[in-house]
DNA sequence: CGCGCGAACGAACGATCGTTCGTATGTTTG
DNA sequence: CAAACATACGAACGATCGTTCGTTCGCGCG
């Protein structure tokens, strides 16, 4: 195995190697059109090449795919386990949760595209494995929502729904057309904080 | 063969007709492993039919996902018609299309997720309908907000971006394995309406 | 120079795709 | 009873699927 060019955080740069190229043409397909929708004679095609010699570089359709979901999901659940060490309030915890996931997400939005959507056509056990990846994300955003709850910052609710709920929310943001500066990703990840914490009523109403 | 007679008292709906067993059987493939990777053959045989006669009753395999797209779109947009007629205060118009839409969402949530996911596979110009009708929706929300916005009751912001999120936030409640009962869909309603108004930070603590 | 090897290709494999055709079998209608 | 119709099926169509095979080409290295 080369080295894991996916991890890399760059979306439009032109990959080195004939390996990233592909990785790189399966992931807008996959993102556009679905993965069971993409033909490997089309990823070809696109990628300047005939079907037969993709095999020279991925040994299945479904090894492009998993190289693509783990890729993202990795990075997801390594941040994740960064920013629990830190040694901040809660809620300024949450807020750098949601800045770091924004950033991530809009790193390589179709990548994370097919991260959400086509993880389902792993097979067994990949597809094992993945869901556990994904669970342990959710229980890092589970996880914020409990300790504020302990410790009054948050009112009371159900810590894993209420993560599931944010992380459904920020990875809706990806089919938004517009691709952010690193300001407008600031802007957006205040954005998801202040309608998170405080909702969109104005303050002078009243919560029940 | 008169196998009729066991297809009389089944699961959840039991279609009269035979077309109706097919299209809520392709609602269910579709869902589960995705339009593009379910085969007519495979539609038939959990049908209990063979492949060809699939064609008596559906004129092809895009026939079935009209159908189902934008059966549910209709749904919506037509639900979403009734409430803007209604005369109520704003937020209790926001708060009555959260419950309608997730009363919605959970009486068919295959279809829904069908709805959701699948209806890019359509082709033209089918798929310019579906999207009018989807940004109809989607902008049935927005002018919520914004009218909530003119009246005060609702803090500044892009009125389109809070609808389509609010959206996307409700459409993943799909997920979730229970089926709710009408009080239990009428909590999860009342929670969205709580998080999406006043959000999760505690009352004692204040917005920026 | 010659040897090995990664990378590319044309051809083609068996499987499966959506769909059509001809036909058989009731059931309804005149 | 006969004509008409709806519905089912087996066979099979052409297309395309993911993938394999045998081969060739070009390059680095002894």
């Amino acid at each position: 195995m080369k080295s894991d060019l996916l991890a890399a955080p760059h979306a439009t740069a032109p990959p080195s190697s004939r390996r990233a190229l592909i990785a790189s043409v399966a992931t807008e397909l996959f993102h556009r059109k679905g993965y069971a929708a993409t033909s490997m004679r089309e990823l070809a095609s696109v990628s300047g090449i005939e079907a037969p010699s993709l095999y020279n570089h991925f040994s299945s359709k479904e090894t492009l795919l998993h190289e693509i979901c783990f890729g993202m999901a990795d990075a997801f659940v390594s941040t994740a386990r960064r920013l629990a060490a830190l040694d901040l309030p809660v809620e300024d915890r949450l807020a750098r949760a949601i800045e770091e996931h924004l950033r991530l997400l809009f790193s390589d939005r179709e990548a994370v595209g097919v991260f959400v959507n086509e993880w389902r056509h792993l097979s067994e056990p990949s597809l094992q494995t993945f869901k556990a990846l994904r669970s342990d994300y959710e229980q890092f955003f589970a996880g914020l929502f409990q300790e504020g709850m302990l410790k009054g910052v948050f009112r009371q609710g159900d810590p894993l729904w209420l993560g599931r709920q944010l992380l459904l929310l920020m990875n809706g943001s990806i089919h938004s057309t517009a691709r952010p500066d690193s300001e407008a990703l600031a802007n957006l990840g205040r954005r998801f904080y202040g309608l998170w914490m405080h909702g969109v009523a104005s303050s002078t109403t009243q919560p029940d």
